[in-house]
DNA sequence: CTCTTTTAAGGTACC
DNA sequence: CTTAAAAGAG
């Protein structure tokens, strides 16, 4: 049967392209809401299904864990359809419960199980753990396959230790986080510490240069990698090794990397090797049966201040593809069509975007009519622009019942801008804060997987160190020290002066029995590690470390969400375990250091979403409000004299224009409260920026009552398209997927549409609202 | 060793 | 102004 019919009807011609290419390197130049998710998803499925493509042979590297979950997730569905039309003659949707579930799972195990899915992270994490005993460092440090990876404030810490008891220098001068930032930037760009010192041959470089050198050599010790490691090592490993680098050029015979404006100089090196075994001349490249299929957008490249580097985007055509100017060039398709956002909302985007020098020409043509008038609100400070967008939300939300609290977003610059709008939705405006802390980064869970880690990697002194006086046992700092110094003179990792009764007498004094009996809880648990299961040993840990105790005898609201949180974490292994046939330890810690957060699980409740532009990223809202858009602020004053960051900003606001599916406001206050004091606030350049006639400077009417053809009417510029919907048509949604039209409800101007979405149900749309295509 | 007071820093953040 | 981590007192 034509399964091309079932993929390709629904695409535009550009997304076919993209969708179907088989062999040879192709740039996909995806603007906001053009599809770009679908196109990958779609093409994987069409390697797999009319190439017949072995999906252990796809490696798709994804921004996200989130990203690469969801694309899983919807290729598993495109098979499971498949195979209820092949088996049932039925679509997946109306087969009962038990039954999707089970084409779901057989899919799972046949398909997606096999597909090389997820971050650069854990991809190459994952290859590490297989490869890394045939890395050859220069210093000839080595690791082993169960390295713990430190997180930010892991590797941090080591820094400040270096800074300041190693190096003995001062932290005020050589500020950790300088020094932790300056390292990564190095690592980032594949650099060794003495080319630190040779590219910068002040003092200040030598510093760094010192200290990154100690930093590696710490982490060797510990057994540890950083996060940066996970791409760098395996970088060098397949320049170093012919062989491993020849292994997996054969694995991955068809690779795809999403968000590429977003890649930097390592993870580009490392998708290069993986594509060309190595070969520089790219007339020699043999590409049968094998394929490069880089999807981006510069102008949404966000991340430059963590090494991202958007001309490794630019650059495509010159590196792989066959370099002909955009009318001509195969090598290259560029999404333009927008299926997100009202067409002046893409008009004011496309306009300021212009502003920027460097990018590939691109404009994002609209699909869908006008919309409401873009408003941009002069606040006097920011507690009225709060205020503003409160009374927005439930003026809207209250004329328009087809809204619920989760249609709005807030976006914001700064973190620290939340605190008032906070305040403002407070009293009645259900709301969540998007991004801000996440889960694994709490103290307690940061805790719990200390002593987890700590049992299967000893020599994780980070580990060791964090936890071996919480709760209090009275381990105090005069006893680490004179340990440390014990294992420092022997060079021997700290556990095996803790762990060795007769050292721990001679060294420690009065706290000698603590230390001993610490011991002796981590020797206890790590005879178990084979035998219990990781939620298992986590609950034995909590209680006989008494942190458990500790914390309920605090009493506090703050340690009764510790709890809870700590809880969170033993179900949240337990679930691991479901997932991957394997309960064991060492398994959810190679994933949990990876993982960002749970907080997703609680999604489906309705609520405002809070968020930083830069977290808004892929992301939509029918309504969005981003404020505090003034001079300093947002382009931030550090950003405003360099031509560069400054494009970044304005990327940034281009970010943030497109999340807007139906409506925007735009807002910045007069005088603005920054630490402590009033400091007057100008209205950012961007705004200038904008074209003014599709601006609304006045105020929002009181009851702004949307009438949806308000512009789409007199407009000159209408896009038309008021469908006429009928009952069995098919359609796409965005969030929901593929669906059918069971009702249409009311007629002109409110419509509603009663559509059925195969394992959602049944949902009433509003088609001026939502983004539904027909299929 | 632990509790209280002082001091410093506050741009964005994925893994 | 606020928050967190470091220094100082009991």
């Amino acid at each position: 049967m034509p399964v091309e019919t079932d993929f390709l009807a629904s695409l535009n011609s550009s997304q076919r392209q993209a969708v179907q290419h088989f062999c040879g390197p192709l740039l996909v130049v995806a603007g906001a809401g053009s599809g770009k998710t679908r196109a990958l998803t779609y093409r994987i499925a069409h390697l797999i299904l009319n190439h017949n493509v072995n999906p252990e042979t796809i490696l798709a590297v994804t921004f996200t864990n989130k990203a690469a979950k969801e694309m899983k997730e919807r290729i598993e569905l495109i098979f499971a359809q498949r195979l209820a039309q092949e088996k049932e003659g039925q679509r997946l949707e109306l087969l009962p419960e038990h039954q999707q579930l089970k084409l779901r799972s057989r899919a799972y195990k046949d398909i997606t199980k096999h597909l090389w899915i997820g971050t650069f992270h854990s991809l190459f994490a994952r290859i590490l753990r297989y490869e890394i005993n045939k890395y050859q460092d220069l210093k000839g440090y080595q690791w082993t396959k169960n390295f713990t990876i430190y997180d930010e404030s892991d590797a941090q810490n080591l820094v400040k230790n270096i800074v300041t008891k190693q190096l003995n220098l001062d932290d005020k001068k050589f500020n950790p986080r300088y020094l932790r930032y300056s390292i990564g930037n190095a690592k980032n760009q594949g650099l060794y510490p003495e080319d630190v010192a040779s590219q910068q041959p002040t003092y200040r470089g030598r510093v760094v240069s010192e200290v990154y050198q100690e930093y590696q050599l710490q982490l060797a010790a510990n057994n540890a990698l950083d996060f940066d490691d996970l791409i760098l090592i395996p970088a060098r490993l397949f320049s170093q090794n012919e062989s491993v680098l020849g292994y997996w050029h054969q694995q991955f015979r068809h690779i795809l990397v999403d968000e590429y404006q977003d890649t930097n100089r390592i993870q580009y090196q490392l998708i290069n090797l993986l594509a060309t075994n190595g070969e520089t001349d790219k007339n020699c490249l043999n590409w049968e049966n094998r394929s490069i299929f880089v999807v981006g957008d510069a102008d949404q490249s966000i991340y430059s201040f963590r090494m991202a580097d958007f001309t490794i985007l630019l650059e495509f055509q010159q590196d792989f593809g066959d370099g002909l100017p955009d009318d001509d060039t195969r090598t290259m398709v560029k999404l333009e069509e927008n299926y997100r956002s009202r067409e002046n909302i893409l008009e004011v985007a496309n306009t300021l975007i212009e502003n920027n020098s460097e990018r590939i020409d691109k404009v994002l043509k609209p699909t869908r009519g006008y919309g409401e008038d873009i408003y941009c609100y002069k606040a006097e400070n920011e507690i009225e622009e709060a205020q503003f967008v409160r009374n927005q939300i439930l003026n809207l939300k209250r004329e328009n019942p087809e809204l619920d609290w989760g249609s709005f977003a807030i976006l914001y610059r700064t973190n620290a801008q939340s605190r008032g709008l906070e305040e403002a939705l407070r009293a009645d405006i259900p709301y969540h804060i998007v991004g801000g802390l996440k889960f694994y980064d709490r103290k307690e869970i940061k805790d719990a997987l200390a002593y987890l880690r700590l049992l299967t990697n000893p020599n994780d002194t980070v580990s060791l160190l964090r936890i071996i006086n919480t709760p209090r046992r009275g381990i105090g700092q005069k006893t680490l020290d004179q340990l440390i110094g014990a294992s420092q003179e022997l060079g021997i990792p700290l556990w095996e002066i803790i762990s060795d009764e007769t050292s721990v007498n001679t060294l420690a004094g009065r706290a000698a029995k603590a230390v001993k009996q610490f011991a002796n809880l981590i020797k206890s648990y790590q005879a178990h590690v084979n035998q219990l299961t990781a939620a298992e040993i986590l609950d034995g840990i909590l209680s006989e470390s008494r942190y458990r105790e500790d914390l309920q005898n605090q009493g506090t609201e703050e340690a009764e969400n510790r709890l809870e949180n700590l809880k969170e974490l033993e179900s949240a292994m337990m679930q691991f375990a479901e997932e991957n046939e394997d309960s064991s330890l060492e398994s959810f810690l190679a994933n949990a250091a990876l993982a960002s957060d749970l907080d997703n699980l609680n999604e489906g409740e309705e609520k405002v979403s809070l968020m930083t532009l830069h977290a808004a990223k892929g992301l939509e809202f029918p309504i969005v409000f981003m404020v505090g858009v003034e001079q300093g602020l947002f382009p931030n004053h550090r950003a405003i004299d360099d031509p560069a960051s400054l494009e970044e900003e304005r990327r940034l606001c281009y970010v943030g224009i497109t999340r807007a599916q139906e409506q925007l406001f735009l807002s910045y206050a007069q005088e603005r409260r920054l630490w402590g004091s009033r400091e007057p606030a100008i209205p950012s350049q961007f705004l200038q920026e904008l074209p003014q006639d599709l601006i609304n400077h006045s105020s929002p009417p009181i009851n702004p009552r949307r009438q949806q053809k308000s512009h789409s009417t007199t407009s000159k510029k209408t896009n038309p398209s008021p469908q006429n919907w009928q009952v069995g048509d098919r359609v796409f949604h965005d969030t929901f997927g593929e669906g059918k039209v069971t009702h249409v409800l009311g007629s002109g101007n409110k419509t509603n549409l009663a559509i059925q979405f195969p394992g959602v149900g049944r949902k009433i749309i509003d088609p001026k609202i939502a983004t539904l295509q027909p299929l």
